[in-house]
DNA sequence: ATATTGGACATTGTCAACAATATATTGTAG
DNA sequence: CTACAATATATTGTTGACAATGTCCAATAT
């Protein structure tokens, strides 16, 4: 229960970043709200060490924009709403779309049968477990997360999994906002993963599009109804 | 002389940040050598502050990944390579076409006006003051700026702007690698204006994708030279 | 000559005290 | 009762001192 995230490696000893990245955790499940005061001495004497360790870690939060900062104020927990949703979804789009080209010209043998067991692995947990199909489960992140890493681009990699994933989970956990679409998204797996271990780019890229689109116009459809 | 980048906003009055944005500055200008090590105590006795907030402004500059940081050991400016500068320009060019998309669609009159304006500012530039054409002219710079402003995505300008622009200009200044492609690149920015202003985001697509097309395969085959 | 060990030095990590700023509270006037 | 002002409190910003760690170099042994 409770399963640690695996987003954020921290095998850095830092305690400035170890700090930020358990803070950041904390963001993205939900345990920390949006717009809750980070207070500097609660934290240090939270974690037992001194203001300095703990100000450093909220700089870094501030450039990783899960925090906002003002100076002489303080940090707080970012909000983001839907439409930022909405944009992140649309970067997203593009960038994975440009993932699932590259990794579908890039992808070494191992990775394409890696990408084939996480995809069996999805398929599996969904019709034993019976889990709720209208859950992000973190099966469909790790698809998602191995083709970023068989793009071959560490730039486009790093922006998908440690800048855009994290704060669309954060996304996710301040609205309540269920993306799953079900047995439609598995399916869509099948042909993006299809495409990739045959090595055609051109496939990956329309079947990819077509999997976030649809994500993508659930999401704004959600956003006209609350208007 | 030494006109100042205008990358980044120095509004704010946080020592740190403001710390973080000079040397920031300093190595997109190659002041600070790539590898260079960037001692806090020789920082903090050159700004006459003490180490508290220079410690705080490398933390910054590592999460912005403009220096390698090693715990216990320190931060030493990061060295790009080309290959470096191919994965930046790759991520550019998904995300610059989309910008171009959406800024055909969503830009107000006063910004394709003052896009327009821009694009006649750089051709007066040009053929006045007899520049260097293979000289990546701030007027160039602006161009890519005002239409990623346009695009109306925050996420998607503050990657273009605040990320990829700062480190492929990090790439350039580190291997004096020029990459104006002079006249035919002021030509290929007539297009794209006439795309935008016109409303018509599949020609704005088009005439991106060429335009960064042909600025990656240049650097492409630079990088076959070097091998 | 090379490799290794030890200690001296320099650098980073941490902390607690103090200064500067913002926030909360209280008191007063209208 | 509300609005404003002055004070009191709490929080952030900065600093210098000390601890912990890494680096360098000379002395020694193989």
């Amino acid at each position: 229960m409770d399963k640690k995230l695996t987003l954020l490696q921290t095998e850095s000893q830092e305690r400035s970043e170890v700090l930020a990245n358990i803070l950041c955790e904390e963001i993205i499940r939900g345990q920390l709200k949006p717009g809750e005061k980070l207070s500097e001495t609660a934290i240090a004497s939270r974690f037992k060490v001194s203001r300095g360790p703990v100000r450093e870690a909220l700089r870094r939060l501030s450039e990783r924009n899960f925090v906002d900062f003002i100076p002489n104020v303080g940090a707080r927990v970012a909000s983001t709403s839907l439409i930022d949703m909405l944009h992140l979804m649309e970067v997203r789009e593009s960038l994975e779309i440009l993932a699932a080209e590259l990794a579908a010209e890039n992808m070494t043998g191992a990775e394409r049968s890696r990408l084939e067991k996480l995809y069996k692995n999805h398929l599996s947990m969904f019709s034993k477990e019976k889990i709720n199909p209208y859950f992000q489960s973190p099966e469909d992140l790790d698809f998602h997360y191995a083709i970023a890493k068989g793009s071959g681009n560490p730039v486009l990699f790093k922006i998908l999994c440690e800048d855009l994933y994290p704060k669309i989970l954060v996304c996710r956990s301040q609205h309540q906002y269920i993306k799953g679409r079900g047995t439609k998204a598995l399916e869509e797996h099948q042909y993006i993963l299809a495409a990739i271990t045959e090595g055609d780019p051109e496939l990956a890229n329309i079947y990819m599009k077509r999997h976030l689109q649809s994500a993508r116009e659930s999401l704004e459809s959600l956003i006209e109804l609350q208007t």
